[in-house]
Parts: C-alpha cells; sequence; structure tokens
DNA sequence: CGAGAGTACGGTACTGAGTACCGAATAGAG
DNA sequence: CTCTATTCGGTACTCAGTACCGTACTCTCG
C-alpha cells in the first residue's frame, strides 16, 4: 500500500514495486513446474528471480505464500460483501450469490495461474492442506454472516454451518470443474448459480430455513407413486422401525 | 503391532514398547499448556520426556502429530465403515450414521485429550489448519462413498459433495459444542443423531439422494407421531409441492 | 551358557524454512 | 548537495525434519 500513492514511474535501475514480486513469482511457478515444489527451495527462487534469499521472504511471507498470493485480500472482500448483505432487510440470498461469484471470478481472472496452482495442490500434500484451510476460512465467514441473519437463538448455530457448508461446498464444486476444464469461465459462472440453488434449496420446491418451532418434519422424496400408493410400506417401515 | 504378541511383562530397564509414546505425549502437552506450542521445541520435549530427540521423530513422524495422534486409523475405520454401508441394497444413512458415531464416540473416549487439543487447535495457526484439513479427509471419505452409492452420473456429483459436507458439518458441531462443555458426552450422542436428521433432511429439496434405479424411497424420520397423525401433512406436502 | 541376529535408542551432522539484524545503495525532500 | 527514509542483500541464527552410525539390550538358536 505504499507504493500506490506514486503517480510517476520509475525510469531509474531500481525495479518498480511489485515487480519483483511478479518476477519471484513466476520464476517459482517455473521451477516447480520443473523440478517439483519440495525439490525447489527459496534459495534457488530467488536466484532464478535475480534478489536475495531475504527479498523473497520480505515480498511473500513464506514459501506457500507464493502459491496463494492475495488470498486474505479476497476473503475480507468477501466478508465485506456478505456483511452488507445479511443487514435485516437485505436480500441476503442474493447477496450471497453475489459474493460467491466474487470469488470463482477471481479465480477465471487468475487464468492459467491458478490452473498451475490446482495441479500444484493436486500433488503436494502440504499445500493442499494450506487450500483446504483457506477453503473453511470461508466456510468461517459465510457461517457468521449467516449466523448474523438467522439470529442466535439455539438451533439456528447449526443451520448456519450447514447452509456456509452447502455454499462453499457448490463453489468449489464448480471451480473444480472449471480447473479441470471441465466447463469454461461462462459455462462455470452459469452453473455456479444453479449449484447455489441446489445448495441452498431456492430451487424447485425451495426449502430454506424452516421457522425454529416443534412440529413434525416431513421429508418429500420425489417418486412417480402419489400418497396412497406408498402409504402401505409407509407403514411397514415404521412398523418395523429398521428402514433400508 | 509389534508389541501386542509379547505375553510377558517387561520387568527390565527398558521401557515397554508404546510407555515412551505416553511419555512424550504426556510431556508435550505439559510443556504446551506451560510455554505455548511455539515456544517448546521438540528438544525441550524429548528432554522433559527423558529421551532423545530422535526418539521423538521415531514415535511421531512430526511435531504436530503429537497432537493428532491414530487419526489416519480412525480415518480408515470410517472408510471400511461406509464401504459396506454403500453397497446396494445397504441401509446407507444407518451405515452413515453409525460411522459418523464412530467418530464422534472417539473424540469421547479420549476426554480430556480432546480437550486440551481442542484448545491448542483455537489457539496456534497451523494447528488448526492441520485440524481443518483433517477435517477435510473426512468430507474426501463420505464423499467418495456416497459417490459410490448415488452413482457417477453428472449431477450426482455435486448431491454426493453436498452431503458429504452436511454430515461433516453436522458431526463438527456436536463435537464442538461437547468440547467447550455445553453438552456432556450422552448429550453429545444423542444431539449427534438429530443433527445428522437436520443435515440430512432438511437441506436442499431431496437432500436424500435418490437411489439411482427409478423406485420409492420411503425416509423415515423418527416423530412422535404416528402415521396417520402426520398423513394430512404429508398429502398437503406433496400437493402445493413447494412447502412454504 | 555363549554367539549371532534383530531392534530400540542416542548422538552427530546435515538440509531447508523462517527470523533478526546490519550495512549499503538509492530515491526523494529540503 | 545533504539529510532521511526505504529497500535490498548478506550474514548469522533457531528450529523442524532426515540420514546415518555406533551402542546397548533382548531374544533365539546352538
Amino acid at each position: 500500500m505504499p507504493a500506490s500513492n506514486r503517480p510517476t514511474s520509475r525510469p531509474t535501475s531500481r525495479p518498480g514495486a511489485g515487480e519483483v514480486r511478479d518476477r519471484l513469482r513466476a520464476a517459482a511457478f517455473a521451477l516447480f513446474e520443473e523440478r517439483g515444489y519440495d525439490a525447489t527451495t527459496v534459495g534457488d527462487i530467488a536466484e532464478a528471480a535475480g534478489v536475495g534469499r531475504t527479498t523473497f521472504f520480505r515480498a511473500f511471507g513464506s514459501k506457500e505464500d507464493v502459491i496463494f498470493p492475495e488470498h486474505t485480500a479476497l476473503l475480507e472482500r468477501v466478508r465485506s460483501r456478505l456483511e452488507t448483505a445479511t443487514t435485516p432487510g437485505a436480500a441476503t440470498l442474493i447477496g450471497i450469490a453475489e459474493a460467491t461469484r466474487l470469488v470463482l471470478e477471481h479465480y477465471l481472472q487468475e487464468g492459467d495461474l491458478a490452473r498451475a496452482r490446482y495441479r500444484l495442490t493436486r500433488t503436494v500434500t502440504t499445500l493442499r492442506d494450506r487450500e483446504l484451510a483457506s477453503t473453511l476460512q470461508y466456510h468461517r465467514v459465510y457461517r457468521d454472516a449467516l449466523r448474523a441473519w438467522t439470529g442466535e437463538e439455539a438451533g439456528r448455530d447449526l443451520r448456519a454451518e450447514l447452509l456456509a457448508a452447502a455454499v462453499v461446498t457448490a463453489h468449489n464444486h464448480v471451480l473444480r470443474r472449471w480447473l479441470r476444464g471441465v466447463v469454461d469461465g461462462a459455462g462455470a459462472v452459469e452453473e455456479l448459480g444453479l449449484a447455489l440453488e441446489e445448495a441452498l434449496g431456492t430451487g424447485p420446491n425451495g426449502a430454506l430455513p424452516r421457522p425454529a418451532d416443534e412440529g413434525t418434519s416431513i421429508v418429500v422424496l420425489r417418486t412417480p407413486y402419489d400418497v396412497d400408493a406408498v402409504l402401505p410400506a409407509l407403514r411397514r417401515a415404521l412398523a418395523d422401525d429398521a428402514p433400508r
């Protein structure tokens, strides 16, 4: 943030702010692809980028951070978007969908970089763990936002958590399909909408949060038969209590 | 596994197999509580346990592994339980519930150890990440099992994933309540059942996957009412197809 | 009882990530 | 041109984790 308020370009031998960062990241990914993550030391990366090892750790906090840049910034954007979405009376579900699309489109813009990262995270265990951890940070953000929305009463907790998990899962599902090249960018954005509908239950027979009052739960599974046809089976199932 | 087939006790100065492991774990947790995780080196732990540093790494693969023991073993038990549960014709939902209870009860048996771990994982970031990663391993196991059950056709993928996320989320929700002392062991087991019902039943429409072949599925959620009492509600739900 | 095999342990030495600190070069302001 | 702030590079350190080797102990077979 200190470099943004310097309007003039840097015509000197001193590299522009952020340029070193880019060189380092490029060198890192190149080396990772070539010899693998573990076989590449931070010293190698720094040398390839023509800078000192110290500079690497100043630009990125750790070796892993080269691969997951701007993660915290993106998370913050999602958080602020959700915050405005979950104020009482706001169109919460739309806000959630928008926040989620924010994330997806971020990866879409990264393009090959995101795919290279995906290749690495599938191979190296520590990186996969790191990515999973960041996934659960999203879960937290959504959960907290939804909790603020649904209220804090007992029982709502689990509901908020389930919804958050569903949203994150839906997003990751679509993202992975794009990363694997199953769908293109436009298709992914479209699929995200459908996936969210399925995750949140806002689709055909939307089953959004049911009021917390006590009562009988009825789960309707679509079946070609009508009620009377399945009723005997239902009675039988209730009788021996061990549905199979 | 090499120690189990030695029937006689070890009367010598050589400690029994596994005893060193226990000493190390006890020393580790004591030091972690005392000075914190980061401020405790592996050398400190080994010294406190009266063994060499090398022995520590032989007993546990890494510093983190002291805190997460038997994780892989437990994961394997869940996997095998799910495997038998998702063979065609088996009582899948019950199998899932049982597998999940397996995990919960494992932690309940750990008792204070699990709670000490919880305290640590809340404080130290790397440990939290590690735990989250293990959480997502469970997600994978459930997802794969459910995928095998629902079939691989397009569209089922997301459904299996959503279900897996819901189950894991429900479990973690209950587990956290026990870890925080909100409920006791018996209460946690009971809550798990309810949470699973909520996770599997109230989520997205038809969250319970239809079997791959056509037919009528009957899902029975325990309710204090008998069939005739809920029948009107059932008819109504089927009639307008879009409850609330 | 004694020799040999297998194993658990301790110690040393190494690599690599990450941190702290210091000095040099450079850019900007006055 | 001088002073100051910032950035970079280099050195030295801590600590996790690995590889290797020698040793002490136990068990087994002769």
